[in-house]
DNA sequence: GTTCTTGCAAAATATTTGCAAGACG
DNA sequence: CGTCTTGCAAATATTTTGCAAGAAC
């Protein structure tokens, strides 16, 4: 995504697009998993992490990503992929390597509905699957 | 659970029954739901936080307790029901209230399979469904 | 005595805020 | 000018480790 379509992205949901804030969501899209503001701060070495963290909690009160929790590292922010700006229609299941600690996206697949009692509202859920992904498994 | 309901439970589980190991598993056990290392801080001022801490690094250890994550304040221990030491078969679902940040078991449920991609060996998962709860709810 | 456990302190890590200077309009 | 944004520093919060003293065996 170059950065005509980044500026575009943020003005879609009404963040004003400074410098920073396109830097942070090339970033973004680049890793096509989501990343740990650690992650984000070890890439970006021009900005400030507190700047980081500044964009993508405007990022994420703009439901212009998600976040991803469980896994380890804290949280990791994702771009979201629908348009739907009431709640995230893409959420999908992420697998967790406990060997090599990488996080994947799952996105054949959809996270199942389970059935909540009475009075519960759901808003997003979050399901992170954990074990051993193929490549450290050949490497056993 | 008494005294020495949890004596026995921690010797089942290979775990060396100390006086503090007790108190907090009892915690553990009176919570009906998962907690975080400082709701037990809270709770059990006589034990130092770097203790319990590795009381509950030695459960899981030993897989006495299982890790939830996702909702808030960080990863929150839940007392496992299963037996089964080779990984958790009592995985259930967690509900986190994101207005009085409460997180309920939704044990009567199980948390579904997702279908992995070859090569990917599942060890655990973790579904956090976020949302309002029905007490919240009701104040609206 | 040797090993395990504990409390205290503090290191390491992660997240978040205050604030003054500068950019933008 | 007034508002928004930025960088730096520092406050908070959280998790984890070092270590010496004491308990357990």
């Amino acid at each position: 995504m170059n950065e005509a379509n980044c500026t575009q992205l943020l003005e879609e949901h009404g963040i004003k697009p400074t410098a920073n804030r396109i830097v942070v969501l090339k970033e973004l899209v680049k890793a096509l998993r989501p990343v740990s503001l650690s992650e984000l701060e070890y890439k970006i070495l021009s900005i400030d992490k507190s700047n980081i963290f500044r964009a993508l909690t405007l990022f994420k009160e703009h439901r212009l990503v998600h976040v991803i929790e469980g896994g380890s590292e804290g949280v990791r922010y994702e771009l979201c992929h629908s348009h739907n700006h009431d709640h995230d229609e893409d959420l999908h299941p992420h697998f967790y390597c406990e060997k090599c600690q990488r996080t994947t996206c799952l996105d054949y697949a959809e996270i199942p509905e389970v059935r909540l009692p009475k009075g519960y509202e759901k808003k997003s859920a979050n399901l992170m699957i954990k074990g051993i992904c193929p490549d450290c498994q050949s490497k056993l």
